[in-house]
DNA sequence: ATTTAAACTGAGTGAGTGTTCAGTCAGTTT
DNA sequence: AAACTGACTGAACACTCACTCAGTTTAAAT
């Protein structure tokens, strides 16, 4: 992959996340990044591929760091587990801010409904993350850290709320981090037997 | 207000909340409605007028149903108040389906960046909504129902859990409805004293 | 030094955009 | 009947957009 390619790629990440798809221009993407229009076009057939490759390289991103980081990990108790899941989750936001933020917003949604390589891309991304939830909860019900409960929809319900927290702090309307300790707390309450 | 006018208006909730500011264009809209161009540009000095338009009705519609609603209500405790308030909302993201879709688009909050009437807006939204969960938590605090815990952010917590369910629903990817029951057991548990 | 293919350029194109405006018309006031 | 009003129209305007293409540069292989 050239320099160019990768700047292309940086640069759009940002400004699609930040502005939308249909308000970003290829003219103004072309002046950021210093790469002529006919270069975005060589590397990319069209604007809407371009927004594909940036989201199918956010869900390896995602997929593989969370698959990285529980790999060969253990944990004292399932409880323990999901407290892991939430907080890293929390911190691959900051992390890759623009990619989660591009993730949040509604164009790709739109394109899922009539184009199955981004539906295919999205439910990847969110069954990676529902899994790895689900799966502390499971754990916690065998090694009785966490109470009896329908694990899947739990799962949902947890992710539902970070995913609502970090919609809040992207749109400027309440600080996650501030309310990390309460969630933590909310979420052991919630769960335990 | 003329039948045009409303005609209008709630062509275009539908439309940008469905399809966004950028890419509904006055042509459609024109053409959905029946209205000529002109007469848009004549009821609404411009696009963005027409946008903050739906929001301000929006606002009022959302503001007006909460404190309808629990105006000179009582409740057996804030318990059982937290409960009503999360069904309410959640039935209220039913009925206004497009208003609701719209607050969670991005494009609103980027113009509450520069545009201080989108951002009252906004910000009364979110104010009104937060204030009757606390309302709800601090009132159970008081007769027992609720434990001791920070008031506030428990309300922006629970806002934050309801705001992704809707969210995960309007993107198509869980529906809200088939976790209303563990929703709320979760809200028990995680306020009981 | 020559060949070759990939990387890159930017002027150009035509379709589509939000907005304007001169003008029509039904209904009300003078 | 004349003057006026407000709702409405649609053609015209200036502008932006994604995308194309003929041509140039780069860099590695022969």
């Amino acid at each position: 992959m050239t320099e160019k390619k990768k700047a292309i790629l940086k640069a759009a990440t940002v400004l699609f996340a930040n502005k939308g798809f249909a308000d970003t221009s290829i003219q103004e993407l072309s002046q950021l990044t210093g790469v002529a229009e006919g270069t975005i076009f060589y590397h990319f057939k069209s604007k809407e591929q371009l927004l594909l490759t940036i989201l199918i390289e956010t869900r390896s991103g995602i997929v593989e760091a969370f698959e990285h980081f529980f790999e060969g990990r253990s944990f004292r108790d399932g409880m323990h587990m999901v407290e892991e899941v939430v907080s890293f989750y929390l911190y691959l936001a900051g992390l890759m801010e623009f990619q989660f933020l591009l993730l949040q917003r509604h164009f790709l949604y739109r394109f899922a409904n009539d184009n199955p390589d981004f539906r295919e891309n999205l439910e990847e991304i969110y069954n990676c993350i529902a899994d790895f939830f689900e799966q502390a909860i499971v754990k916690g019900q065998e090694d009785g850290s966490i109470g009896k409960m329908h694990a899947r929809k739990m799962a949902l319900l947890l992710f539902s709320t970070v995913d609502g927290l970090v919609r809040f702090k992207n749109y400027n309307l309440y600080d996650a981090g501030a309310l990390f300790n309460d969630l933590i707390d909310s979420c052991r309450r919630m769960l335990k037997p």
